[in-house]
DNA sequence: GTCTATATCTCGATAGAC
DNA sequence: GTCTATCGAGATATAGAC
């Protein structure tokens, strides 16, 4: 019988630790001792799962990744039409980012640091696939301009983040949130369509 | 007489040195002992001038953003038409930025770390204003959108820093960027404007 | 797997001569 | 202002009992 402890998952728990400490204190400021005390877990017990701090931070950094991806994936269905996917990705990704505003900050957190170049670069560009793939079924499907599809792609996520930004610092009630990654989001297809 | 002296001064010394070791082994892999040592000067010559690590951290930020704040303001002619210093902002933000990669990537780290909440927002503020005020011109000549210029500044913002990694990873020849840049802006205003 | 205890080291910061 | 010398604290990581 496979194993279904009730008892508290001590890696998720040091995962969450890490993840509100890094945040809150920075790569820098944010000591191991004090993540596994948070995490309510022994300090050896830390070093069990993750040989070293960088180790962590990295699978923390993947952790993350494939939250993400599994909202998208269950949020935007692939037997839509294209840009119905298009626009369903580009509102799921802000949803998911203002629900997990501290997970979104430890992704932009890890991506300036120098240890996100110990992830492949493999590993990076299989995430991207995703959404390269839809920028290519559109531009096939002549709906987008024929630009690069990385372009394509940088651009849109750039247009995520700043509207992200802007809508963290607005503080704006969910519906009128709604109205405007709404607009943001057809300003951007224009933008990439006319 | 004002004291020209020609020997090094210390204090861009140890301020080119954070920069270099930031950027490649991040505040946290970066010690003052190294800084100094790469800087050329003595342990205590680095906290003379900077009492904490966190205040060199600090200075090397506002010193990046005068650098690019006084490259705009010498590129952009105020006595342009508003859609002519539009784009020569944009453009030179980016010529900025792909000229000084050190520079901009520390920014961005920076920003993205928990030492940014030590800068005052009123600073940061007053960092935009710049910006700011050229989109609210826009917006009263009828030119751009009636949209929030806070939001406009952001996708802008965004733009800027989408294109320069697509650029980067890309690595075109000058030709074909400063093509590639210009286009871009040209999209950019059409979505701003149309 | 988990804990306690601890080794080893390095870092940020200070003191004080020059 | 600049240097040498050094302190005390706290960091990561390991060893070994349970």
């Amino acid at each position: 019988m496979i194993s279904q402890s009730t008892t508290a998952d001590k890696q998720k728990d040091i995962l969450a630790a890490a993840l509100r400490l890094f945040v809150e204190f920075g790569f820098h400021g944010a000591p191991t001792s004090r993540i596994a005390a948070e995490a309510g877990v022994a300090n050896g017990t830390l070093f069990h799962y993750y040989k070293t701090k960088e180790e962590l931070m990295i699978a923390l950094y993947h952790d993350i990744k494939e939250d993400m991806s599994g909202w998208l994936a269950s949020n935007v269905n692939e037997k839509d039409p294209i840009e119905k996917r298009f626009r369903e990705s580009f509102v799921q990704s802000l949803q998911w980012a203002l629900q997990h505003r501290d997970k979104f900050y430890y992704i932009q957190q890890f991506h300036f640091s120098p240890h996100l170049s110990k992830v492949s670069p493999q590993v990076i560009r299989e995430q991207t696939k995703f959404h390269v793939q839809l920028i290519e079924e559109g531009k096939a499907a002549k709906l987008l301009k024929p630009l690069p599809a990385d372009l394509v792609f940088t651009l849109v996520s750039s247009h995520v983040f700043g509207l992200y930004q802007y809508l963290v610092d607005a503080g704006f009630s969910a519906a009128r949130q709604k109205k405007v990654i709404s607009d943001s989001f057809e300003m951007l297809w224009d933008m990439l369509t006319k």
